[in-house]
DNA sequence: TTATTGTTTGACATTATTGTTAAACAAAAG
DNA sequence: CTTTTGTTTAACAATAATGTCAAACAATAA
């Protein structure tokens, strides 16, 4: 038995997601995880059966990543929600530093799943966190701290705040001619508007 | 010649768009697209040389429509700030009901040009009718309409509001449980959410 | 040492998709 | 009527990527 044990399935699949999520190579292929791994092609098989069992298994685990990012907002601790709100921005911001492509990985893959009818999406519904979030939302407005309206928009609002920008950083970084430094400050700075423009 | 002159060529680029923009089908192959626009795939060779080629030519026209829609708000007329921004508002949401796939679809070809140096990014800077945009936002943050912030900031809440709840559609319809037209009245509804977080 | 087990490799088969070409076709112009 | 021009088609070639398989290999267990 090799010393190695499993060491290689975990190169490929780390090798996927720096393409995927740091470098934002959507389309790379088997031969290239591969090379990046430094690995044989053909080991991607060996270990995952498929391109697309990887691929799928990378997806879920940037699934799992933004629903752990929700939980952060909505965990148990008996904190003001301001601070609950400022801890999201920080963790948004802080994850979209270190993968500033899984955003929209997610988006266009889901948009695939749903045309080819993976389930990738099938258990996300069965999520507490989401509806604990929502509470608060509710309660928080019914406390006069933020404006009312259905709960539901609060969190779009503050979603569509702090990711767009991300997902759209490629293009509005040559419209703007901004470099990565430049643009991750403009990031940055977005945490006190953000929480100025959802918290009355 | 022909009667049909070029007909056909436009129906290749229709049936293109529409599986594109209005139905998320972004790997569509040359044999579907021909299929959608019921003639010979070859047919798509003839006309546009490649699938690269046709690809661009619909990215150009989705890119423009971008383009446009930021025109509609930074006209020349002399209208109020706020009925700007209510026209913007209008013109997306309208948008987004036609086209809901445009805007993932471009982040996701944006995207891949930049690792792929494709130029179609390349013209976008010599945006006159952002400037003109950002100049109007910064006058009205000094007559104080408007919160404070580097006008850029603005226009990215702005477009964020907006746009990231049409981007992640298929993700929301699925953890909400909502129809198409649950979804839409959603959306219909944020105008005036938008409009609330914009303007003081 | 030699089995045994799991790992790695290269050669090959398969598949899917794109692009090319020459021939068939249709309609108007000469 | 036949020539010309542009359009459409089917057959074929080229390409690129994935997946399979048997053999080679490495390391431990017997």
């Amino acid at each position: 038995m090799a010393v190695k044990d499993s060491v290689t399935e975990q190169q490929i699949k780390d090798a996927a997601k720096k393409l995927f999520f740091k470098e934002g190579r959507f389309k790379a292929t088997t031969q290239e995880i591969a090379d990046a791994a430094g690995v044989n092609r053909t080991l991607v098989n060996y270990y995952f059966r498929s391109r697309d069992v990887l691929f799928d298994l990378v997806l879920k685990e940037a699934k799992e990543s933004m629903t752990d990012r929700l939980k952060s907002s909505a965990g148990e601790e008996n904190i003001p929600f301001r601070v609950r709100i400022e801890r999201f921005i920080d963790v948004a911001l802080e994850h979209s530093f270190t993968y500033p492509y899984m955003d929209v990985y997610l988006v266009s893959r889901m948009n695939d799943d749903v045309n080819h009818q993976n389930d990738v999406l099938a258990n996300i519904k069965k999520n507490d966190d989401l509806k604990k979030f929502l509470k608060m939302v509710e309660e928080e407005m019914n406390r006069g701290t933020i404006e009312k309206m259905p709960p539901i928009q609060f969190l779009l609002n503050m979603m569509s705040l702090l990711i767009y920008p991300v997902i759209v950083q490629p293009l509005f970084k040559k419209i703007l001619q901004y470099s990565d430094r430049q643009y991750q400050q403009m990031l940055t700075e977005r945490k006190a508007i953000i929480l100025k423009m959802l918290m009355k």
